[in-house]
DNA sequence: CTAGAATGTGAGCTATCACTCGGTTTGGCT
DNA sequence: AGCCAAACCGAGTGATAGCTCACATTCTAG
């Protein structure tokens, strides 16, 4: 396998249009081949030819395999966090909105997020922790929207339970992903996506300890429900 | 790596008490190794020579890499599901206790589980998707535990909100391992074990509806934390 | 038009992997 | 003691992985 030598320092930029449509068509292949078959079996050969391009001219902008999947990592990380700001938005978390409604709209807003591309979300989440640069990625981008969170936590303070904002943060955002997450992954039956809204909605404005029942939306099938998946 | 050959068919079962010393050593090691460098540096030379065997002795007990991890994580869920039962047991879901006892047995019962092993818990759960053998052994166990949650919820539902049991269960199941599994492996320092509880407490008592706010055993540092952990 | 930089190529090197097989050692019988 | 199966051994096999490098091609600037 991969000898363990000492890293290479690092590749060349593309500058010619050329060259970035050669670094895109890789990005995509190694998008393809993790989802479709998995980390053990997206290696660089087979990226390259996936990509329809010679394995030396992935060396040439990838240092090594753990480079290219940080890479994509960064890139996947990045635009899920441009979806998430464009329909969310700081504003919506801060407007004059009840609560119950912004915790709805921030729920949705992770839902569609995690069906954007669940697949290779799911890939990379499984195999990033065994790469160290893909975390750093990863993580800066959860944690931005970890504060935005806390920022709306603490602004809404006085209307909610008392709480301490690092731990409720750290409760409620990783309750949501994991629900959603495994809702996407697992697609049990008796729980479509509206319901999933719903019921996340509950579970925080629960924990929140915020007195007002949501309007329940459910039973309101074939309306929200074909918006999402 | 490994060629693609079709799998030999199983192994042989240790009869003496020699062959029984040998098997242990080698499910050991693969735990140590899976926990100390991951799934990828866990190679079978590298099992038989850090148990102190010969990797044809390995092969004795277990056909393929795979049919190795996969005896590890079902001794692992096996065990898990053992100490489950033994914390909380179903006598303790169906006791007189209140609602509020109950759910905070439960979720210390969740906690003291990850505590047990969590590293391992971890690697388990991101490489055993990748092998069939392994999937079967580890829904097979937390299948047992969700019924048993969903049977609780059934038998508690005329004093908690109108819910589907289960999506509640996958909801309160999902949700609970997602934060405890987080927390054990990140250790946010503001977020000790007896606050822990406390939070996942309120979430999960908050989504069912029940208005009785817990007591909270909060700030009472020192007396709890200290068994777990 | 031409030089040189940027880009692209792919056969092949080496480390490593999962796994086999012929042989030696061990331990429970009688 | 002597036998045989169970247990153990580890160098070796075939395959594949990550990655390099000497060379070919394309682009761009003067």
């Amino acid at each position: 396998m991969a000898p363990a030598r000492p890293k290479p320092p690092s590749r060349k930029h593309p500058t010619q249009r050329r060259a970035k449509v050669t670094v895109d068509a890789i990005l995509r292949a190694t998008a393809h081949i993790l989802k479709a078959e998995g980390f053990a079996a997206c290696s660089t050969n087979a990226v390259a030819r996936r990509a329809g391009v010679s394995i030396g001219s992935l060396y040439q902008y990838f240092s090594s395999k753990e480079a290219l999947v940080a890479a994509l990592a960064e890139q996947h990380a990045e635009s899920g966090q441009a979806l998430l700001l464009e329909m969310v938005g700081l504003a919506a978390l801060e407007g004059p909105q009840t609560i119950e409604a912004q915790v709805r709209r921030y729920i949705e807003a992770m839902v569609r997020l995690h069906a954007d591309d669940a697949e290779l979300h799911r890939v990379l989440m499984q195999q990033v922790p065994s790469i160290p640069e893909a975390v750093a990625a990863v993580n800066r981008v959860s944690n931005r929207s970890g504060d935005a969170v806390r920022a709306w936590l603490e602004s809404r303070r006085d209307e909610l339970r008392p709480l301490d904002p690092a731990v409720a943060t750290f409760v409620l955002v990783t309750s949501v992903e994991a629900v959603t997450h495994l809702q996407l992954m697992e697609r049990p039956k008796q729980l479509d996506v509206a319901t999933l809204v719903d019921e996340l909605t509950w579970l925080v404005l629960g924990y929140l300890g915020v007195a007002s029942k949501p309007a329940r939306r459910r039973r309101q099938q074939g309306r929200r429900s074909a918006r999402f998946v």
